[in-house]
DNA sequence: CTGAAACAAGTCCCTTTGTCAAAC
DNA sequence: AGTTTGACTTTGGGACTTGTTTCA
């Protein structure tokens, strides 16, 4: 319980204030509470929220009345506690509607106790119960989640690059001479043994040798440096403005060219990763065309629990770098204590048996290292470590050291047809179920794992890795869209292998055994969306189990079923959507309520519910329930319609027998005027407003009508066709005309009046300009000629300075006012004879009829005063 | 104490056959 | 005169996701 002191002001409260406050109680108490509304028995019998004030402060008041006087403070109580407008609300008892206060009924008795006494000097306590805390589960809109969609792409495509130019370095002489330097002869010899002859024998003392070559790589590489590490979506965004700070430790592994990378071999320091890198390139040195794997930390799409993500890696941080800077003696500790679990590492156990003697060497610097001060260093750490792995050891902290990488590699063993997976800085040699993350691992997120090849080529095996691959790390991947596009597989299609090696497909076939055998989850929620097994609970509206056998296991009693068994159910309506039929006799195998998306359906069942009748429930049948549609036959070239009298064509096949669909639009229009019964062929819906509208695309027709149908639309559609082009082709002279009349204009008067007599324009030149610059436009772009008419109309009266055209202008204001037609005064131009003979010879033009016979009459007769209208000139550009 | 399940709250998707008046 | 076009209107349940609480 949540208590809220409300202390009334010291002295009077006027009117509004006390009106606020009121409000505000209502307000807080009431409506915002909502469903935690506790309603309170009062002694007088009637009920509020308000817990009955008999309790602590009415005990306190009547003991201040004692000391007091005041009856005041009873009026008061009676009006605050008995008819405030709180409690008048709640005599209502029903208290769902609290819109429907009367107000007006509250404002008086807010004026009566505001008219009232003041407010008694106390502390009033309200107690209430607390609201139950309303967290905004911040959903994801579809556009944040394309952006981190395309964030994790990209961040993906960055990731690839990076291990190509890390796998290209791998392939590097240099760095493979460096590391075959390195290299103790009597391993050098060991592995060409191994790789002498292609079977199991051979097969195992490569094992050997690659154990031994861990062995040694673990002692010469020390690790400095923290490597990549997945992040969390929001460690790029808001807060640090879009970018990693540079000094973070992520940097740490960015070596900016390969000499940096030979660098690290010959002084064997560097990252776990470079570590990983660097020996892939010694295996290759060897001989053996190691792949350089690496699980892609692309950040993440979903939605980042941004406390839970940063407490765990903050939490984490202190181990993780030491365990990475303590890496080379961990392993020390891990060959004396932790090896012993994995199958293949066992040998390493017992430092003093055999293989002593070359670790000895280690010590004694016959592999090469680089300088005495990285080796004094490297001792020093290795004892430091020691003892820190002990204390570990004790204290079971030697899990954390012991993390999965990042980068490691993979060997193929011809003899096992078989890749092998080996960590060289934990120096496990095929124990792919120990390169897999914990799944709250925040920095190591197992998602995508791709393994980069010698040649070049890139190829997916997460599934080699991931032990939960359906019920977990497919989730964590960009996922495949409704139509079936797989981003990732496409984008590595690019960098796969363009042609099949007999290796590739043997591995192909053994990822795909690994990934249908996968074990049952042991969740209830695993087992959501899992590509292998399905529960009943997770069920979806139109889904059914089919057959109910085989049932493949238990999980708490409920039964499991094959994924593949898990049918999808539609309605008959569907189904003919889908160009199949519901076959005669066939049951439903499930019934659901349907569901109302449009408005007709919805009066419908308005209407319905108007009558309580019960709302309607629709069977769902399996596809094995149902065939291919089969459509009505077309008797006597009667096309068979539906209720809505068309012609359902969801499909091609769905075509009436003996009919045709003629996807044509506007055909129907021929049909109809042959005579011919027709259908219109609904392809389609589209929806709009909660409107289905049908799509009709053409008709469908009797077979035989439809060469006769063809012809006739396409003589039609030609006619149509020589129409536009007529209709075109005038309005394309009628444009030009326009333009060619426009450039004469300009000439004329330019050449007459701005060349001739250019000393008179000063005077009226202001005045010109501005009439003109949208008359310019309107002679070369205006809709009509009359318009255009007008413009020089307009322009000839404004130009008026002179005594000859005065009365021509005067003239044509007349002429425009009274009939807007008839005024042409660009007539007085001269027109080429041919170009009026095309205007004459297209008898359908009605305005160039009136412009050809005005244009003779005006000509002739204004002849010598149009040629000095100085109005005409059209200014050359602003 | 931890992890799974249940629950809550948010977003997105699915839907599957009109009518009327004005303009052409 | 017949045809075409455009405005009108705008649910709600299930799936899915994420976050919190509860419980074993």
């Amino acid at each position: 319980m949540t208590g809220v002191l409300i202390t009334p002001v010291e002295t009077f409260i006027d009117k509004g204030k006390t009106k606020d406050n009121f409000l505000s109680l209502v307000d807080n108490t009431s409506i915002n509470k909502g469903k935690s509304k506790e309603i309170f028995q009062h002694s007088d019998g009637s009920k509020s929220i308000f817990e009955p004030i008999d309790s602590f402060w009415l005990r306190k008041r009547k003991s201040a009345i004692k000391h007091n006087e005041s009856s005041d403070i009873e009026s008061l109580e009676n009006q605050e506690f008995q008819d405030n407008p709180v409690h008048y609300i709640n005599e209502d008892n029903d208290s769902d509607d609290w819109e429907e206060i009367d107000l007006s009924t509250c404002q008086d008795q807010l004026d009566d106790l505001s008219e009232s006494k003041p407010l008694p000097n106390k502390t009033i306590q309200i107690t209430f119960e607390k609201p139950k805390i309303q967290y905004k589960a911040r959903g994801i809109t579809k556009i944040e989640r394309a952006i981190r969609q395309n964030v994790h792409k990209a961040h993906l495509l960055a990731l690839l690059a990076h291990g190509m130019i890390r796998n290209k370095w791998c392939n590097d002489e240099m760095t493979q001479a460096i590391a075959l330097s390195l290299i103790e002869y009597d391993l050098q010899a060991l592995f060409d043994k191994a790789l002498v002859k292609v079977d199991v024998k051979h097969a195992n003392i490569l094992i050997i040798a690659l154990q031994d070559l861990c062995k040694w790589w673990k002692n010469y590489f020390v690790i400095t440096k923290p490597g990549i590490r997945n992040r969390a979506y929001h460690e790029f965004g808001e807060n640090n403005e879009g970018k990693i700070a540079e000094d973070d430790e992520s940097f740490s592994d960015c070596l900016t060219s390969i000499n940096v990378f030979r660098r690290s071999i010959s002084v064997g320091e560097g990252s776990r990763d470079t570590s990983a890198q660097l020996f892939v390139a010694v295996l290759r040195s060897l001989g053996i065309p190691a792949r350089l794997v690496c699980s892609l930390q692309a950040v993440s799409f979903k939605l980042a629990r941004k406390n839970e993500a940063y407490t765990t890696r903050k939490k984490d941080n202190d181990l993780d770098y030491k365990g990475s800077t303590s890496s080379s003696m961990n392993d020390e500790a891990q060959r004396t204590l932790g090896l012993g679990k994995y199958k293949l590492g066992a040998k390493g156990k017992n430092r003093s048996s055999s293989k002593s003697k070359r670790e000895q060497s280690d010590d004694d610097d016959d592999y090469s290292s680089p300088s005495k001060q990285s080796r004094v260093d490297r001792l020093r750490k290795s004892c430091s470590v020691l003892k820190n792995s002990l204390k570990k050891d004790n204290s079971n902290g030697l899990q954390n050291s012991n993390a999965p990488p990042i980068f490691w590699c993979e060997v193929y063993f011809a003899a096992y047809k078989k890749w092998f997976c080996i960590d060289p800085v934990r120096a496990l040699v095929n124990s792919p179920q120990a390169m897999e993350p914990a799944s709250n691992d925040m920095d190591n997120v197992m998602a995508y794992i791709v393994a980069f090849e010698q040649d070049g080529y890139i190829k997916d095996v997460t599934r080699r890795y991931a032990s939960q691959w359906g019920a977990r790390t497919r989730k964590l991947r960009v996922p495949v869209t409704k139509d079936g596009y797989d981003w990732w597989h496409e984008t590595l299609s690019y960098f796969a292998r363009p042609y099949e090696r007999k290796q590739d497909n043997e591995e192909d076939a053994h990822l795909h055994k690994l990934e249908v055998s996968e074990r049952m989850p042991t969740s209830i929620s695993a087992f959501h969306n899992h590509p292998l097994y399905a529960l009943e609970r997770h069920l979806k509206k139109f889904e059914i189990i089919h057959p109910k056998q085989p049932i493949i296991g238990n999980i708490r009693g409920e039964p499991i079923y094959p994924r593949k068994n898990v049918k999808q159910l539609h309605t008959a309506e569907t189904w003919l959507r889908e160009g199949r039929q519901v076959m005669i006799g066939e049951q439903p195998l499930k019934h659901v309520k349907s569901r109302i998306y449009t408005l007709a359906k919805r009066r419908a069942a308005n209407m319905a519910s108007l009558y309580d009748e019960e709302p309607p429930e629709s069977g769902l049948y399996g596809e094995w329930q149902t065939e291919e549609y089969i459509p009505e036959p077309i008797i006597d070239g009667k096309v068979p319609k539906n209720s809505y009298g068309n012609v359902n064509m969801f499909k091609e096949s769905m075509c009436p027998i003996g009919g045709v669909h003629i996807p044509i639009n506007g055909i129907g229009k021929i049909a109809k005027k042959f005579g011919v019964d027709y259908g219109d062929a609904v392809v389609g819906f589209d929806f709009q407003a909660r409107r289905c509208v049908p799509v009709i695309h053409g008709i469908v027709v009797a077979k035989e009508h439809e060469t006769m149908l063809l012809e006739a639309w396409h003589e039609y559609a030609s006619h149509v066709e020589a129409m536009n082009d007529a209709k075109r082709e005038r309005e394309v002279l009628t444009r030009w005309r326009r333009l060619i009349m426009g450039v004469q204009i300009r000439m004329r008067l330019y050449n007459d009046y701005v060349k001739q007599d250019s000393s008179d324009m000063e005077e009226g030149e202001s005045e010109f300009y501005h009439g003109e610059s949208e008359g310019e436009s309107e002679l070369y772009h205006g809709d009509t000629e009359e318009e255009d008419n007008n413009y020089l109309v307009n322009v000839v009266n404004k130009s008026g300075s002179n005594k000859l055209h005065e009365t021509i202008g005067e003239k044509t204001i007349i002429e425009s006012n009274n009939d807007k037609s008839n005024t042409n005064f660009s007539d007085n131009m001269d027109i080429e004879d041919d170009f009026v003979r095309i205007e004459e010879n297209d008898t359908s033009t009605e305005g160039s009829i009136t412009w050809d016979d005005k244009d003779e009459e005006m000509y002739t007769e204004d002849k010598n005063e149009a040629i000095n209208i100085e109005g005409g000139f059209i200014r050359e550009k602003e």
